[in-house]
DNA sequence: CATGAATGAGCGTTCATTCAT
DNA sequence: GATGAATGAACGCTCATTCAT
């Protein structure tokens, strides 16, 4: 008994992302564990067990919010490393990258604050690791190309300034809401004005 | 602000202690929602109903854990805020006390970070509101005042140069672990280097 | 005995008949519970819902294909049983023809045999039940005029010979392969044989 | 934080062996499959999640229901195998001790028939395969050495007489009931009776 | 003080079935 | 005739909690 040509059972890719984007909000606001599938369910207007005709369980959505994420945010970033920029440029094109990622994909990156670390040590998730890894490389890297040609201060710890760095930036997504007062464009200049420069005056 | 006498009249105050410490360990690790109450008792050499001996609830545990955790940061801040130094002054002995709850409160603070939010909506959990509104006014008036006086720059917005500094410090809780390298005085000193001076050479 | 009546009007009774023919197939590799509705539509090359065009339910499936193979067999048992032979070729001639069932209808033999016995609590196949009491009829009535002519021995329990026979020869579809070294003529006499004359040497 | 010495959780023997005989009887009954978990705490007179302190899970009912009843059997078999005795000896006690195994542990029996040849596929039962292969030696064995000894037709299939023999003890299990008129003794004999010579009268 | 055993609510998931297109 | 998308009931299982001993 063959089994014959399978019918493509793959839905309409636009309700799936509609579906995503509405288990994004709710796994950002409550908590990916928190979150029940009935929850998911409500806010998209069905009932649980019909998620399951779009994805196969709960963590396939919370693997797709994130990969999706990392693809676009990567692109982005891989752009400003390609383009052979001075270590501030690079700094400063890749907060206001972020800024922009925060902006268009606000909750899958509070998911990723909130989640990543615990998740990162189930295989499926690896690619975490590997994008924290090449974060890491890519803003350490920055940072010393800066340190050495005193773009950057040299009297402080480098490790320290990287997370400094990083933590204030992603931060921002956690009480970050889209078409408030400031722009993506404009948060990153007054965030770059204050990382780099400082907040007290200078007399 | 006193947040909460929770007196549960149980004869050994010491166990109840390691209990609430061994809890905030796991709670830290885990997340509070995934963390089991089994999971609890596993590392606490009892099994999960014996729990409830010395404890309502797990929600109890939490809440207790918190509060005492957030008392303490208030005696620390209050002894700050009272003794009527300038801005400058206020900030970098509001940072150091920070550091220092962190080094002493490690578990605690990482727990605050990855469930006030959502905790805050809950009427047992009013007093995270009240402490965070708190907070947020001790900041900004210092903020403010430090603006006034031309200690600090006055191109920023201050709302986001208060989320600015508040996130620099408390997310250090992720990834700060007691008796490492630097001790939480010489983390405080660099951070607020950084903070107050900026992160580029001053040519 | 006609066992049942389903006309469904329905337009292709071919398509029927194949589809009838797949899942046979599935339930007896899986068992009927186990094997769900889209495991037979993937194996018809269509999409679950689609079945129900032809079929009211997953059961009348599993009706059809049992009715349909007890109808076959009860039409080649009747002829057995009303022409007239002696018990030890009644005997032959009942074996014989269970055998071609066996490989004329082997998955639906199978399902049978790991089916009827729950399935016959049901109002829906109470025809099993009568098939059963039939069948049971048929073969100690045969056993009984076989014992009377001292055709067969009669210091054996007849209801545990009758157990007997019947188990040795229906087990088989577990095993059988259609297309295999034996036709079902061959395996019929060698069972025949061991069951007449014993598998111990005669000195 | 250490992991202080776990209590010991295991319940007392006495009670899961009592589950385990109500589980087995649902199982025989309704085939593991279509066996709920609720209808099993039903039968013991608890609520589904209470099974749960018991057991991993209802497939490690099943395990443990399967391998008890398998263990027990190869003791009786291989104090059979060992004791030297020639092929017809061999075969009666086989037999005998089969039945006598079908008298202590019918539901196993009959879940073992029902579901062993699915389950076989899986890691977990590989052992049921193991077993299959050894009992397959065995009564091959046995049979080869009474064919040679002229103990034994050798006219016939002996893999055909293998499954003849085996299956005709077996399948037993689905319709004996213990305590009734016939001890499993008495079964064994006429079973074998009929085996070895026939239900034919020898004139 | 702690255990052993249970409760009961709820969770993620499966699946037969329905029905507009 | 078949598809795509949904329903709703039930399932195996988890877990905070209770309580007699």
């Amino acid at each position: 008994m063959p089994i014959k040509k399978k019918p493509q059972v793959t839905p309409s890719p636009e309700r799936r992302d509609e579906l995503l984007a509405t288990a994004a909000e709710v796994f950002a606001a409550q908590g990916y564990n928190a979150t029940t599938v009935r929850r998911i369910a409500d806010a998209a207007g069905m009932l649980a067990g019909s998620l399951y005709y779009h994805f196969d369980s709960k963590e396939s959505m919370l693997d797709e919010i994130l990969s999706t994420f990392l693809n676009e945010l990567w692109e982005g970033y891989d752009a400003v490393l390609d383009a052979g920029l001075g270590p501030r440029e690079t700094i400063e094109a890749l907060v206001t990258e972020s800024f922009r990622e925060i902006d268009r994909h606000r909750a899958a990156v509070a998911i990723y604050q909130k989640e990543a670390r615990h998740l990162a040590a189930q295989p499926r998730f690896q690619y975490l690791v590997e994008s924290q890894e090449k974060f890491e490389k890519a803003w350490l890297g920055t940072l010393e190309r800066g340190v050495a040609d005193r773009t950057f201060r040299d009297d402080l710890d480098i490790r320290l300034t990287y997370r400094f760095v990083r933590d204030t930036v992603w931060v921002a997504a956690s009480w970050y809401r889209p078409g408030g007062l400031h722009s993506p464009e404009e948060i990153a200049r007054q965030y770059l004005s204050m990382v780099l420069d400082g907040i007290a005056s200078r007399h």
